[in-house]
DNA sequence: CCCTTTCAGTCTCTTCAGGGAACGTACTCG
DNA sequence: CGAGTACGTTCCCTGAAGAGACTGAAAGGG
């Protein structure tokens, strides 16, 4: 969609949009991730127009975060699947999930819960440091020039 | 931009979306988040367009991610802050950063490092597990249904 | 053997959102 | 007095999204 090129910034958040950040994109992947894997399903289960779904699953393929595999040759017929890329990109969505749950699940309280197996126990993500281990949120951190840094576009100051 | 309306969903991702899954939104915050609190500054920054720009920002202040308030009283200058809410918001972008750096970054490296002020060093987030603490992936979880699940929209099963 | 259903898309048409530039306003500086 | 800065608003044009009809291949049923 978006018609700036959001791929060729030096900056991951408009690196990771460029795969991600196009509208039903996240949606479609959660679908993948809970098992609805065909293309008639995604389209009635979203009620996504189909071409939009033919294109956002032919750029995810594309992407190496889907991949296409055919379960049936007469007919031929495929379904889609998530790569170890595109389960990573869902632990980007178990942290959307834990802000919507916090902002606007409101009064109902979350439609979705998750358990985590090493503990058993229905939990939510919570970001920690990965050298120390504690929680790292964006106001423990400080921001500084990378080795990929360009001086190009993307506004990157700091 | 989507016009099918993410909002009502009964789904956090969706809802999640709805916020800040409009093009350019992330990068907004991100730029609030490393200083680059005024109009002119963003839209020069990102190369957005101003008429864009000015309906995100009014956007994000209206459902209380940022705030705007008042610099200057003569002539009437304003600025963009994070509220809380968007400081969290931030957290996800955090989460964004990491699997660009990951899978996104190439040859030349992350962009830009995140020192975590807690231990001093170089490092990113990873998800963990709200009770047991331990490691929490999107392989690691089952998929139950919550409180505010509803009948309705957003397809989800499980 | 024909009819219907299922699956996976493709095609066309309309509408609406994004890009980009110009305009407006209010103040400051030289 | 003119130029410059800061913060938008308004305009037109193009291109992307949505709705939904259509295609095509194969299986199933009577």
């Amino acid at each position: 969609m978006q018609r700036t090129p959001f791929g060729d910034m030096a900056c991951s958040i408009a690196r990771t949009l460029d795969v991600v950040g196009e509208p039903w994109s996240p949606l479609i992947l959660r679908n993948v991730y809970v098992g609805i894997t065909r293309f008639e399903r995604l389209q009635q289960s979203l009620g996504i127009s189909r071409k939009v779904l033919a294109e956002r699953l032919r750029w995810l393929v594309e992407k190496g975060v889907l991949e296409r595999t055919e379960y049936s040759s007469r007919p031929p017929r495929h379904e889609y699947t998530l790569t170890v890329k595109g389960m990573e990109l869902c632990d980007l969505l178990l942290t959307m999930v834990r802000w919507g749950d916090r902002w606007t699940a409101g009064e109902a309280g979350p439609p979705v819960l998750y358990r985590h197996h090493a503990c058993g126990e229905i939990s939510h993500v919570e970001p920690r440091c990965s050298v120390c281990e504690r929680p790292m949120h964006a106001t423990d951190v400080d921001v500084l020039p990378g080795p990929g840094a360009s001086g190009a576009r993307s506004g990157s100051p700091a």
